[in-house]
DNA sequence: TCTGGGGTCCTAGGACCC
DNA sequence: TCTGGGGTCCTAGGACCC
């Protein structure tokens, strides 16, 4: 079986643990916008993604504290080493949640002694991160990594859900396509178009179908493995990171060249900082633009050959910079940013 | 109600090679 | 020099996730 372990609340539940006198009150984790609301905040109706200065002008009420980027690195780091106590096998999904497949600990079955041996370690879990590193973590229990993740989100806050076959079968039929990891708004509206709404409406369909209502071909493979009940439950360990980059918004948009390309030049040295002990060399360079209409383009920095060389990585930035035209372009520039492609280190 | 920042994966199309 | 067929690699751009 299959836990999903996810932090409620990541920034806000590390924030609240750290500062007394922000818990049990509602409030957020800041900058600019809300990067993440507590529990009691999102009863307001604050969440994530939310400007700031909206948040705070509706609910005055609202306690601000400040981003910790690094703190938060730290903590994932703990969360993760807790979660590797449990199984070698963990597939981190982002900062603050990760698969477990706990096959080899719960006797290894599909039925529901499996899923309850399953629900007990992930309990277990709960209770140590609880613990021992002080934040909620909610948990799902399931055969196969939709299930789990859709169980813990319906566990939260601070709760766990195992799922057991019975309920897997009586469910995978109603789910609503939309809800799908990985379905977002694009290839929602072409299922809705093809008159898929639900999973049980995949019945019929091939992949040539799918690929046909413009459907990709991977995505439609994977929705039918869906409809079939054989979908993923495989753990991929995590390899090194592809990528690393730094972005920030101008606050107010600007054609102003010193200041787009100031703002360029930090984000070029705030990446290779971050880049920090990786003694991999950058071998490609994109910097990122987004104009105030939303618009974003992205042009790929020349480099010679791979390098760390903060002058060099701040000429090619401003030479792709200035191949954007962006100050001839009418538009306001409103973010800036700049991406580094990493190297797969050597196989042995 | 479209607003931040950091990522990954997929695909189409062109370049290049045999 | 033209023509067919097949493979790999790279890049740009889209979509999605937290």
């Amino acid at each position: 079986m299959l836990i999903h372990a996810d932090a409620d609340a990541f920034f806000a539940s590390v924030e609240q643990r750290d500062h007394p006198h922000l818990r049990g009150v509602p409030m957020v984790v800041g900058p600019q916008v809300v990067a993440c609301a507590s529990y009691e905040a999102r009863a307001l109706g604050v969440h994530a993604g939310m400007p700031l200065r909206h948040a705070l002008r509706r609910w005055p009420e609202l306690r601000v504290a400040e981003f910790r980027g690094e703190v938060y690195e730290a903590v994932s780091a703990e969360l993760m080493t807790m979660f590797r106590d449990v199984t070698p096998l963990v597939e981190p999904g982002s900062m603050e949640e990760a698969f477990l497949d706990v096959t080899a600990l719960d006797g290894g079955g599909q039925d529901d002694a499996a899923a309850h041996e399953a629900g007990r370690i992930a309990a277990h879990l709960r209770e140590r991160a609880r613990r021992e590193l002080g934040l909620p973590v909610s948990a799902g229990v399931a055969r196969a990594k939709l299930f789990a993740k859709l169980a813990s989100r319906r566990a939260k806050p601070d709760g766990l859900v195992v799922v057991d076959a019975a309920t897997e079968a009586r469910v995978r039929p109603r789910l609503p396509v939309a809800d799908l990891w990985g379905v977002g708004p694009a290839t929602t509206a072409k299922l809705h178009e093809a008159a898929i709404v639900h999973v049980a409406d995949l019945a019929g369909w091939t992949v040539e179908g799918l690929v046909e209502r413009r459907v990709a071909k991977a995505m439609a493979k994977n929705l039918l493995a869906i409809r079939d009940g054989v979908d993923d439950a495989t753990i991929k360990l995590p390899g090194p990171r592809k990528s690393i980059s730094s972005t920030r918004s101008l606050g107010r948009a600007t054609r102003q060249r010193s200041m787009v390309e100031k703002a360029l030049q930090d984000n070029v040295l705030r990446a290779l900082d971050r880049l920090g002990e990786d003694p991999r060399e950058p071998t490609r360079l994109d910097v990122h633009l987004r104009f105030d209409d939303q618009y974003a383009v992205i042009q790929q920095g020349h480099l010679d050959e791979p390098t760390r060389d903060p002058t060099t990585l701040v000429g090619a930035a401003l030479a792709a910079l200035e191949r954007t035209a962006y100050e001839e372009d009418g538009r306001g520039v409103a973010m800036v940013g700049v991406s580094f492609a990493l190297p797969s280190p050597p196989q042995d």
